[in-house]
RNA sequence: GUCCCGUUGGGCGAGUGGGCAAGCCGUCACUCUUUCACAGUGGAGACACCGGUUCGAACCCGGUACGGGAUACCA
């Protein structure tokens, strides 16, 4: 099937918020259809009714739209092979059959055991030092299915609707070989793939069939998922064969995990790291266990998907910094690790604070001023505008990270300091310093032209004048505006102040500063 | 336990048999700004281990160790 029009899905289950590692996935699924022209999809795998989350639906597309992953078919969007729901599709009865289609073969099997059956044989194999308990082609011989009982006890156990499932029925001793584009050939003995359930008690089919059934008809050219799913790939294998449908079956790709950033093991839903685990924020309706978001937590979209694609793929060159349409050029499975890759937030918060810098100051002012409204209780940005807030994003970001670091970096711009950097103080504040204060802000009052330079010269001749050494009262001269011992270029900072203000800061200071 | 996957500096990772093993984050130092940062320059820091193949191995093969995943009528 050369040329086959390439088509990925991103199909998740709504059991809850989307973690980042789903986010991840989608964004490896989109990231190639694009660059090959093709489709992306959103399917959702909603079959186990029991794990069913209201609002995780939406908040998976959300998640995508925020990231900026755009759906092209499925939930959501609609589509020619709608719906995209697999429960609704179950009402179509599109599952049930080709498990009916597979038990007509031979592939599969109706098994009437029940819960306490099948403990009950686990717990035998295990007391019979059996490495892996599983239902599988020998310990099926004693379990009751449609394999053990004769013809007529099983129509009979149908006819009278005792509750079954459909089995698949894996061979005992067969090898089974598949390509990964990511890992290459994996070959795995049948022996070590257990009779999957094919379809639930509940007619209801597992994740197995309702997947490949659903890929083989939504045309999906690729399939994209966590290594988690590597060590089910053959029975998949096996689906896709005994379906008739083996030649076709979309090439397989399992993308490393992604590791939680100290120690080992897979990254969780929390994380100390102090960083969100989930693209927006989230709360489980059941639970009522909140968590942060990217989004809230101030990083820009293109931040987390940039960095998003760095976990477990890189382009082999050293550009770091790509926009989503770049990493549609370079993206290819090629590149992808085999190797779990560690979560670092540090990187993290360094791809924020490259963006950040990129960002226009208009740009910057339209997402801070609202913040200097609700701080200020609409009183601060009152009477400077919107330029003055621009001005101030200006100096701020080239020392931040986030936006939202924004208000504490520089509400000083907005409000008088009502504290000042004790460290400092101790270190600097002395007789010869509060005479320069009070000297500096004396020569600052009867200036005209308040710009940087000017402040600034005037402020190297007022130490001169005062036999002070500039060095050491610059620091301290910053924090009788700010407030803080660090922060913006100073001499910008006192023009942007503005004279008035500098000057009734600078007084205040020295009444205030013992 | 069994099966599968993996293992390059503190983190991410380039590298696919042949000149001193890229780059980024972090860390340290220096420079600059007579402050704090930013920036720039430089430093320290790695091929898990043991065998084998080869003139030659981070790269190929085997074993060991370690890590992860899976082992459900969950996905």
């Amino acid at each position: 099937m050369e040329n086959k029009r390439v088509r990925l899905r991103f199909a998740p289950s709504p059991t809850g918020g989307l973690h980042m590692g789903g986010v991840r996935t989608a964004l490896f699924n989109y990231l190639f259809a694009k660059k090959h022209g093709g489709d992306f999809l959103l399917r959702i795998e909603d079959t186990d009714q029991t794990r069913y989350v209201k609002g995780a639906e939406e908040y998976i597309v959300a998640a995508l739209n925020w990231t900026g992953i755009k759906i092209d078919e499925g939930v959501s969007v609609g589509g020619p092979h709608a719906p995209y729901r697999q429960s609704e599709r179950k009402e179509l009865g599109i599952y049930k059959k080709y498990a009916d289609q597979l038990i007509q073969s031979g592939h599969a099997y109706y098994a009437f055991d029940t819960a306490e059956e099948l403990d009950a044989m686990r717990k035998r194999l295990e007391a019979a030092k059996v490495a892996a308990p599983q239902y599988n082609a020998v310990s099926r011989q004693n379990m009751r299915n449609s394999l053990t009982l004769s013809e007529d006890e099983t129509k009979k156990l149908l006819d009278a609707g005792t509750p079954h499932v459909i089995r698949l029925k894996v061979p005992r001793n067969e090898e089974i070989r598949f390509h990964d584009i990511i890992r290459g050939w994996v070959v795995v003995n049948s022996s070590q793939v257990d009779d999957k359930v094919l379809l639930k008690s509940d007619g209801m089919p597992t994740y197995h069939l309702a997947h490949i059934v659903d890929d083989k008809l939504m045309e999906i050219s690729h399939a994209v998922r966590g290594e988690e799913w590597l060590p089910s790939a053959p029975a998949h294998i096996l689906i896709y064969r005994y379906l008739g449908w083996e030649e076709t079956m979309p090439q397989l790709a399992h993308l490393p995990l992604i590791l939680k950033p100290d120690g080992n093991g897979k990254l969780s839903k929390r994380d100390k790291s102090g960083l969100p685990m989930f693209p927006l924020n989230w709360t489980d309706p059941s639970t009522n266990e909140s968590y942060i978001g990217y989004r809230e937590s101030g990083f820009f979209p293109e931040a987390f998907a940039n960095m998003l694609a760095f976990l477990g793929w890189n382009p082999g060159t050293t550009q770091e910094l790509f926009s989503m349409d770049e990493l549609i050029q370079a993206f290819s499975f090629e590149r992808v690790n085999k190797s779990g890759a560690k979560f670092d937030p540090e990187k993290t918060k360094w791809f924020n604070q490259q963006y950040l810098r990129k960002k226009a100051d208009s740009e910057l002012a339209a997402l801070f001023a609202p913040v200097v409204e609700e701080k200020t209780n609409g009183q601060g940005a009152k009477g400077k505008g919107q330029d003055y807030i621009e001005k101030v994003c200006k100096l701020i970001k080239e020392k931040a990270h986030f936006v939202s670091e924004f208000w504490e970096m520089g509400k000083f711009f907005f409000i008088a300091p009502d504290a000042y950097d004790a460290d400092v103080i101790k270190k600097r504040w002395n007789e010869g310093s509060a005479k320069f204060i009070a000297a500096l802000a004396t020569e600052y009052k009867n200036m005209g032209d308040f710009t940087a330079a000017e402040a600034e010269r005037v402020f190297k001749a007022t130490a001169e004048n005062t036999g002070t050494n500039p060095g050491q009262v610059m620091q301290l001269f910053r924090v009788c505006l700010s407030g803080m011992g660090g922060g913006p270029v100073l001499f910008e900072m006192t023009e942007l102040l503005g004279k008035d203000e500098v000057v009734k800061r600078l007084e205040t200071a020295v009444q205030k500063i013992k």
